[in-house]
DNA sequence: TGTACATCAGTGAACGCGCGTTCACTGATGTAC
DNA sequence: TGTACATCAGTGAACGCGCGTTCACTGATGTAC
C-alpha cells in the first residue's frame, strides 16, 4: 500500500521533470518567452489547465526553472574544483572555471535563464532560494581567492578597496569565514566573476561567433593569465 | 513650396524619431517585449494602424533601434577616447572604456537590446548594418591595442595565438591595417572586450547588486590593472 | 489669389492568433472494511 | 477477495487579454494652373 501511494508520488515527480525538461527545450528553440503552459502542455499531449496540477502558476515554474538550473551549475563547478587537492591552488581555479564554460555551452537556455534578460513579466524575488544561490556562488569564488592568497603572497593588485565597498551582509560574512583576507581580494573575487562572464556570455549570446572560431581558447588564455597575475604557474 | 515639401518631412522625422523613442521607453520600463506597436501608438495617441506608415514591420523597427542605439554608443566611446591625445595611450584606452560604462547606465535598454536576448521572435540579420556595427567596435578595440603595442612593447601576453584563431575577414582586416600586429594582440582585444562586458552586463542586469554599492569602482580596478599589466602607467 | 486636384497621415473596424487562468466535470487509481 | 468510498490526475469549454497586421476610408496638407 504504501509502495502504491509511493507509486503515484513517482508517476507525479516524473511528470513534474518533464514539465521542467520539456520548458527548457523550448526556451532553448524559441528564447526565454517560448516556456509558456499551453506549449507545454501541447507538447506533453496535455490539457493547459492539467498543468495547474503541477505548477501554482507560470512564474513559479520560472523560478523552479532558475533554481534547479542554477543549483546545477554550482554542484558541477563545486565538483571539478574538489576533484584536486588542496596543495593545487592553480589547478582547482581553473577547473572551477573551465566547469562553469562547460556547463554553459551544455545548457545555454539555462546561461540565459540565470543571467540574461528576465522573462517577460518575470519578477525575480530579492530572497529565497535564487538569491541563496547567488550568494553560494559568490561564496565560492571568494573562497578560491582566499586560497590563492594564502599560498601566493607575493603580487597583489594594489587597488585600494573598503570593506564599505561592498554589500554589509557580503562584508560580513567574508570577514567570518576568513578573517584574513583584505577587502581587496573580495574585490577581485567579483573582477574574477566579470572576466568570466563577459568572455562567457559574448560566446553564449553569439557575439564572437564573427570573431573567432575558438572562443574557448581565448577563454582559457585569459584564465591562463589571471593565474600568472597573481603569482602562481597554471599547469601546462 | 519647397519649405513646405520639407516641413512635411520634418514633420515625418520627428515622428519616426518620437516612435524611437518611445519604444525605447517602454523597453527600459518592460523589458524587450514590451515594445509592442499598439503599446507604442496608445502612448503616442495614435490607432496602432498609423505606425505602419513609418516601419513596415515591427522587425524593421527593432533592427532601427538597434542601429541606431548601436552607432550611438561607438559615435560616444570614439569621441570619448579622441579627446587624449594619441602620446598617451593610457588615457584613450580608459576614457574609451569609461564612456562606454557611463553610456551603458544612461541607456541600460540600449545596452540590453544590443547584447541582451534578441527580442522574441525577432532574427538578427548576420550581414547588414548590425553585423558592420560590430565590425566597427571590434576595430576600435584592436586600434587602441595596436596603439599601445606600439608604445609599450615590453611585457607581453606569452599566449601563443595564430591567425588561424580569428575569423578569416576580422584577420585579414587587421593584418592590413596594422601589419606588425601578431595574433596575440588581437586575442587580446577581444579579451578586453570580455573584461569590460562582464562587469558591464552583471551591472546592467542586477547581479552585483547584492554584492556591491560601488560597481564603477571595480571597473575602473580593471581597466587601470589592465593598463598596468601591459606596462603602461595609468593616471593617479 | 482662387480653384481643382493629388498626396498622404491617420482612422476605425476587423482578422486570427496564442496566451494565463478558472471551473465544473469525468474517470481511473488507490484505500478501508 | 470483494465491495463502497475517497483521492486526485487530467479534461474541455470558456473568460478576457494584448498582440501584429490588413484594408477601405476620411480629411487635412500641399501642388498646379
Amino acid at each position: 500500500m504504501i509502495e502504491k501511494q509511493t507509486r503515484r508520488e513517482r508517476l507525479r515527480a516524473e511528470a513534474t521533470q518533464e514539465i521542467k525538461k520539456i520548458a527548457l527545450e523550448l526556451m532553448s528553440e524559441g528564447g526565454p518567452d517560448a516556456i509558456s503552459l499551453r506549449a507545454i502542455a501541447r507538447e506533453m499531449g496535455m490539457t493547459p489547465s492539467a498543468l495547474y496540477g503541477y505548477f501554482p502558476t507560470r512564474d513559479d515554474l520560472i523560478t523552479t526553472l532558475i533554481v534547479d538550473v542554477y543549483s546545477s551549475l554550482l554542484d558541477v563547478a563545486e565538483a571539478a574544483r574538489d576533484g584536486h587537492p588542496a596543495g593545487d591552488p592553480a589547478g582547482r581555479v581553473l577547473a572551477w572555471a573551465s566547469a562553469v564554460r562547460d556547463w554553459a555551452l551544455a545548457n545555454p537556455e539555462g546561461f540565459r535563464l540565470i543571467y540574461g534578460d528576465p522573462v517577460p513579466g518575470y519578477q525575480p524575488p530579492t530572497d529565497g532560494p535564487a538569491a541563496d544561490l547567488a550568494r553560494r556562488a559568490c561564496e565560492d569564488l571568494v573562497g578560491l581567492v582566499a586560497m590563492i592568497w594564502s599560498h601566493a603572497p607575493s603580487t597583489r593588485p594594489g587597488t585600494d578597496f573598503a570593506w564599505s565597498d561592498f554589500a554589509p551582509q557580503l562584508a560580513a560574512h567574508v570577514r567570518e569565514a576568513f578573517p584574513d583576507l583584505p577587502p581587496a581580494a573580495v574585490a577581485l573575487a567579483l573582477r574574477i566573476w566579470g572576466r568570466m562572464h563577459g568572455l562567457l556570455s559574448l560566446e553564449i549570446y553569439g557575439h564572437l561567433r564573427f570573431q573567432t572560431p575558438h572562443p574557448g581558447k581565448l577563454y582559457g588564455a585569459e584564465m591562463r593569465e589571471l593565474i600568472k597575475s597573481l603569482g602562481l604557474t597554471p599547469p601546462e
